[in-house]
DNA sequence: AATGAATGAGAGTTCATTCAT
DNA sequence: GATGAATGAACTCTCATTCAT
């Protein structure tokens, strides 16, 4: 049987998805990904060049769109007016999230060996970051300063962690959306009081 | 040199831990435990019948204890006494990580394509039970109900994610356990009023 | 674009020249002579049934003009009329070099691997016969006679060679005859007072 | 059957040796040539950890011994006295390829695609240039010049080529000796007289 | 008990050839 | 007649496991 080109390639990446899922980029078969999209391995590099081509078609705008977004905060300080930003970010990473929750997962969770093995901690430094800076603004203000910054992390890969999920269980948009709102609430607005902080001198 | 059995075989054993922790289940080479435990891959092959036979021997005690020990709460329920079992519990599993906490952490964080991978998620799954347990019986002295679970689910999975690189990345025990005391803490002590509740008709 | 069937073979035939000189037999991808002949794979395989048939088409027909002309002279024997014959034969062979020096390079430089890559060694030995005959002859009329033939063969051998390296590296048909001339001025003239003879008894 | 190592090692390089010299560095197949040394492919590589490195192993130690003979004579000037050097260099190269036709004529004939591919043209270089030395100076002492290199060329690439094979086909030494001489003597010594020269005005 | 050489299945990848359109 | 997607065998290389000593 023969298949149309766009057929093939789609159902070569719907597969590679499934399996990169399943196995991670290590442990993902090219004969495998091959076999359950009903095509040869021959045939297979027709459409892609090598596993990591595969891997970077599949995956590869998403971290792109991901990381770039990202990197434009990477020198954000914050005060009353920044919270706003904060805010703005977390609509857009929901977006990215929503529209490819399995990529996401992917990246975050199966992508030891590949190209983009460092996306996970890119985000959650750069979620560690944001926290640290909102910590630090909000303690300002208090007139204490942070002791600890492990806690922050924690919470901070807790938080992308349950992006993550949310992502990948949930499908509906709106209530996608509900959820993580919800989870920044409750990881980060009440945290501040539970941080090892002291008085400034 | 000649090794009596036992010290080959704790050798083996404790260079594997190393393997694994470092290079997780499927990464982790037999040649090179082999090679690292100053013995022969054939001489490895008496002591273990395979890389999944040797994982069962270094990891498995503490995934049986780990498990029985959380298989015994299955079916707990929450009043106002049995928060001093929750905290009894919470001793008894710091005890073990106190103890175990390599394989604990190979357990959490490298134990994927091996016979106990799902470890990390029936940690999760028993969390979600404890502190929906705990939820449900400090809403019903309120007069409420959860409407839902699944954020519970995510914090009992971010909770065990945190201990998971509490008990990776600090090595002293006093230190994990303040730390895992402070994250349940967070986690924990402050949801219940952000968790999507209704007054019981 | 559609080309007419004798265009399309000549355009592979042409670009398979091309692709033979450069890479070799072994080496040349009929993929990628189809696309420099501006044709498909499988458009290709009408026009020939394999590698190894293109091959055959594009340098046989050189190839067996080239031997056959070769073999009309297997069983010559020199007189003093016959040094004609041999510089008749040399013109000849200049001639074929000059109407397919292309095709002459493939067989004696990149023909490995394919049903004429003894192409090279049956004009080595029939350069040996015919200078093991002249020598003969000469060394006849100083009453003398070859003792060895290993030094005629290594001549032979070099002539083939530079004949080889000549049309490979020179294009112009004139340059390439005064050189060919000349390479065979310079090893056949003066090698008979060389070579290891004995006075007739 | 279990061999020696030493034995199993011999047999691949010996099995490499004819493989190489059959199809060439890469037409060698490194499955063909662990059966034809009657072990498997896994173990094959307990031996050697590529087939770039089993080349290197079988071929490297001459070609280093060659290769850096020749480099000391990289800036050689020829006057009367130099003809002496010249027959040394001809005695030290006469014993390596006593010593070890094989691979030199591997190296001079079936290295393409390998770490080594550039060794018969290093060669044929160095010969070029030494000779071309050689013509300068005794067309000085004579009041002429060299009009044309190419000629010297296909000399130099001709006497590498016989001395490969007079090395590949003559086993007794004294004999190979006797050829090499001889040959030299051939292309050399009378070449001077046919090659394109004109007086210096 | 100990050794490490040997095995062989499976990994990613290439390419002449075939076949459905 | 033309297309190029599809096939599958063969390539180099890896590794858990077995086996002869």
């Amino acid at each position: 049987m023969q298949y149309l080109k766009d057929e093939v390639r789609k159902s070569i990446s719907e597969e590679a998805l499934k399996e990169f899922a399943l196995k991670g980029y290590e442990g993902a078969s090219v004969r495998n990904i091959a076999k359950n999209s009903n095509t040869s391995v021959g045939n297979f590099y027709k459409y892609f060049s090598s596993k990591g081509d595969l891997y970077e078609n599949v995956i590869g705008s998403v971290y792109h769109r991901f990381i770039d977004y990202i990197k434009r905060f990477d020198t954000v300080e914050f005060n009353e007016n920044t919270e706003l930003i904060f805010y703005e970010l977390v609509e857009e990473i929901m977006e990215i999230f929503n529209e490819s929750s399995a990529e996401i997962s992917i990246l975050l969770n199966q992508s030891k060996g590949s190209k983009y093995e460092n996306c996970k901690s890119i985000f959650v430094d750069f979620t560690t970051n944001i926290v640290t800076e909102k910590m630090k603004y909000e303690l300002s203000i208090k007139g204490k300063r942070l002791r600890d910054n492990f806690s922050i992390y924690l919470v901070s890969n807790s938080l992308v962690e349950s992006i993550a999920i949310i992502v990948k269980e949930r499908q509906d948009g709106a209530e996608v959306r509900k959820l993580i709102l919800n989870i920044i609430d409750i990881f980060l607005n009440d945290i501040i009081n539970k941080l090892d902080s002291e008085d400034v001198k």
